[in-house]
DNA sequence: TGAAATGTTGGGGCG
DNA sequence: ACGCCCCAACATTTC
């Protein structure tokens, strides 16, 4: 009788490019892959409505795929720690493997699950995949880690060699029958009343199926990444970013793509500066686990932020009176996603112009993204409120008027999501409180009523953020 | 992966 | 022809 490991999935939705499942299915061995749904209350950080969405059908296609092959996708809720070694006893499973994880609560798992299964007598061992290179590898000539991100990718890029190459399709003997697998539709995972991710099959092919189409497509328009990735309106970015997060696609598959002879693009190039950005982040997070929940610069948790609850729902309904700004944060709700250009401005606006505390948006991201990952959203969070390692200085002050004109001159993006105000002209488009009463009369626009007056003027919301930094100083 | 304020330069209109 | 001024264009500094 052939030996069984469990394999337990969390951000490694895939059978291609799998080194653990690799390794677990070397030596003829059964392999049993598992999907342990944390229902542990009050555990922080769980996966928001948006991201179940893509939970949901990443499992379910998984599953499929698993079954294909002649197996079973185990799903099991609880503790995983107290499940798996539960399963691991039911199955008479030699060992558990996994691919090592950068969340400090899964990395905890990670060592109460090997020490738990060490009295059983039960092996366990973490492998490579979720990165490219090991954070404990990537380190300054002092042995810090970098805190700032040009070294850290120079770094990075000059030890090519220890970059992780992508692996194959796994072909691994899965085991036929698993006991009590619960269902997908038990989870609950979708929404149901309201059925707001009703738009999100529009946009999205969740899995790995999906996720490699989508990364051949974005391979072959890279080169036109570096220019147009800046342009909401555009369809230049390579929207890989919640494949990457679930593990649909590696990203030592995305690297490899887009890397070659005729690859070597300025596009290319700066697309895998953007996986550098992936990668710092995920470092980040391994070496200061309070990422998420404390300014990396300390000196900022005096930051004099504001409660304004109303202010907050009126940023996440997009009704902020900035064009640009409710276009994106309408474009995240009713897909799932934004282009990065408009979060960088929208994040600005929230944490400057109207001094709301970087965790709270922080909170609506996790909630709607299908993206949502803990270190690149705590990083990226951090990274404009100006706290963060190798932040945009607090000063920084993105005016989103002027984004909206530099980034969608003809305002196809913001006509998209915001069609109240589609009728003005290019001039006011994206400040509407600047148009004559003519042009909003021609427009059928009444400001106050059909679209909101701005919460706050661009200029006085930039003044008061800069005296917010200043009161900041005095308190050191 | 800002924007505004301030400084510098040089062409052209004009007396 | 010349100096003066205006101002656009660009560069630098400051927040």
């Amino acid at each position: 009788m052939s030996q069984t490991i469990l394999v337990w999935l969390r951000h490694d939705l895939r059978l291609s490019d799998h080194p653990a499942l690799t390794a677990a299915a070397g030596g003829g061995r059964t392999v049993i892959p598992c999907f342990i749904r944390n229902t542990q209350s009050g555990r922080k950080w769980l996966p928001g409505g948006a991201s179940r969405w893509w939970l949901h059908h990443s499992l379910d296609q998984l599953g499929a795929d698993i079954r294909k092959a002649g197996g079973q996708l185990l799903l099991r809720s609880g503790d995983p720690v107290v499940v798996l070694t539960e399963i691991a006893m039911e199955t008479g499973a030699s060992a558990v493997y996994w691919t090592r994880a950068v969340e400090p609560l899964d990395r905890q798992d990670e060592k109460a699950l090997q020490s738990r299964l060490e009295k059983a007598g039960i092996g366990s061992e973490g492998f490579d995949g979720h990165l490219l290179f090991d954070p404990r590898d990537i380190r300054s000539q002092s042995g810090t880690p970098f805190k700032v991100f040009t070294p850290f990718w120079k770094n990075c890029l000059a030890h090519s060699k220890k970059m992780r190459a992508p692996t194959g399709k796994v072909s691994a003997r899965f085991a036929a029958s698993v006991p009590d697998s619960e269902t997908l539709t038990q989870w609950g995972l979708l929404p149901t009343k309201p059925d707001w991710a009703g738009g999100f099959s529009k946009h999205w092919q969740p899995g790995e199926r999906g996720g490699q189409a989508a990364l051949m497509a974005f391979a072959k328009r890279s080169s036109g990444y570096d220019e147009g990735r800046n342009f909401p309106a555009q369809d230049d970015t390579s929207r890989l970013s919640p494949y990457l997060h679930f593990g649909n696609v590696s990203v030592a598959q995305a690297f490899a793509a887009t890397t070659g002879k005729t690859r070597s693009s300025a596009g290319a190039v700066s697309f895998q500066r953007e996986l550098g950005w992936r990668e710092f982040s995920a470092h980040l997070l391994f070496h200061f686990p309070r990422l998420p929940d404390k300014a990396f610069r300390p000196e900022f948790e005096k930051f004099p932020w504001r409660k304004d609850s109303k202010t907050l729902r009126i940023w996440q309904r997009g009704q902020t009176g900035f064009p640009i700004v409710d276009a994106g944060m309408r474009q995240l709700w009713h897909t799932g996603w934004m282009h990065n250009r408009v979060r960088m401005v929208a994040a600005s606006v929230l944490v400057k112009h109207f001094l709301i505390h970087w965790k709270e948006g922080q909170d609506w991201f996790w909630d709607t993204l299908v993206d949502a990952d803990l270190a690149n959203n705590s990083a990226g969070w951090q990274w404009v409120a100006g706290c963060g390692a190798d932040a945009a200085p607090y000063f920084r002050v993105f005016n989103p008027v002027l984004q909206g004109q530099k980034f969608d001159a003809k305002a196809v993006y913001v006509r998209r999501w915001v069609p109240e105000i589609a009728a003005l002209p290019d001039k006011y488009v994206h400040a509407p409180w600047t148009a004559p009463d003519d042009i909003l009369a021609k427009a059928g626009l009444r400001l106050g009523v059909d679209y909101p007056h701005p919460v706050v003027a661009p200029e006085v919301g930039r003044q008061r953020a800069l005296d917010a930094l200043a009161e900041l100083k005095t308190r050191l």
